[in-house]
DNA sequence: TCTTGACCTTGCTACGATGGGAAGGTTTAG
DNA sequence: CTAAACCTTCCCATCGTAGCAAGGTCAAGA
């Protein structure tokens, strides 16, 4: 089996099917006299056994462990359990993170009228917010263009 | 100001000054007859500005046409929301791909006991479920530990 | 004054996972 | 026999960040 059908048959690039042989999360590949790569049954299944980890967000470090894992019959599941726990955690900490960008971000834009006129909040903030709250001679609190006819 | 101030007093490491000098996100600082850069209150708004934009996740890029339209006290809001937009799409776009992925494994992980036995869900599902759904001989369709044996 | 430590400078390296491309060998079909 | 479609290795780029090394500079204390 060329790298090519072993590609179609996993859905992993041979680019990427070389860079997991070269870091060494899959095996080394046979060689026929050509000095190409001959893929068994074994090493297709090891190739969707990443392509489907690397779905669901799977470090490669994390499938490494996990592929020694699926090898060794014995082995307990806490340990697979545990991995894949904290790789949630992971995926958790990041979505808050950007759930939380995603708040401001629609906060802020809300406040934008998004048309010819120059005021916009957006970048009222990224601006720095430091010397909107005091504004010097105005009444209104936002939506001032000073700042930005100072420079 | 030296650049170490100038990272204190922005929050962007001095590293990360020197490497958005080189990209060209931040203007060339000046110079001093020592060769140290010198940077003013202005410098020290830019680096505000690129670091708040990067805690919402705006890429250096994004960022790049942000700080264009700051300094553009006439441009119109329009685009700023645009841009805003598309960055909170993109966001969102994430965020639903990992929280399908999120969904995924707590849904394995679930049925995985996480004890000393060998079943494991996760990695019957890592492991291709081709073979899964027609059992040769067992009367039980999952947890069962044949495939890994085999191995 | 000399030394020491805290700065600053440039330049190279690495990360993680992926893709692109060059330059060259092989196989297969026409 | 030739052209296309493979394969091989090796190098480079991405993106944002951090580390290290080798060297220049400055400030403070003995």
């Amino acid at each position: 089996m060329n790298i090519g059908a072993a590609s179609k048959a996993s859905g992993v690039s041979a680019k990427m099917i070389r860079y997991y042989e070269g870091i060494g999360l899959l095996a080394k590949a046979a060689r026929r006299e050509n000095s190409y790569r001959d893929f068994d049954e074994r090493d297709v299944h090891d190739l969707r056994f990443i392509k489907r980890a690397r779905t669901l967000g799977f470090s490669v470090e994390e499938i490494s462990r996990l592929l020694g894992l699926w090898r060794d019959a014995g082995r307990p599941s806490r340990e697979v359990k545990q991995i894949t726990a904290s790789h949630i955690a992971g995926l958790e900490v990041r979505i808050a993170e950007m759930q939380g960008m995603v708040a401001a971000l629609k906060h802020l834009a809300a406040h934008c009228h998004g048309d010819d006129r120059p005021e916009c909040p957006i970048l009222e903030d990224l601006g720095g917010l430091e010397s909107i709250p005091a504004p010097p001679q105005g009444s209104r609190k936002r939506l001032g263009s000073s700042r930005e006819t100072a420079l």
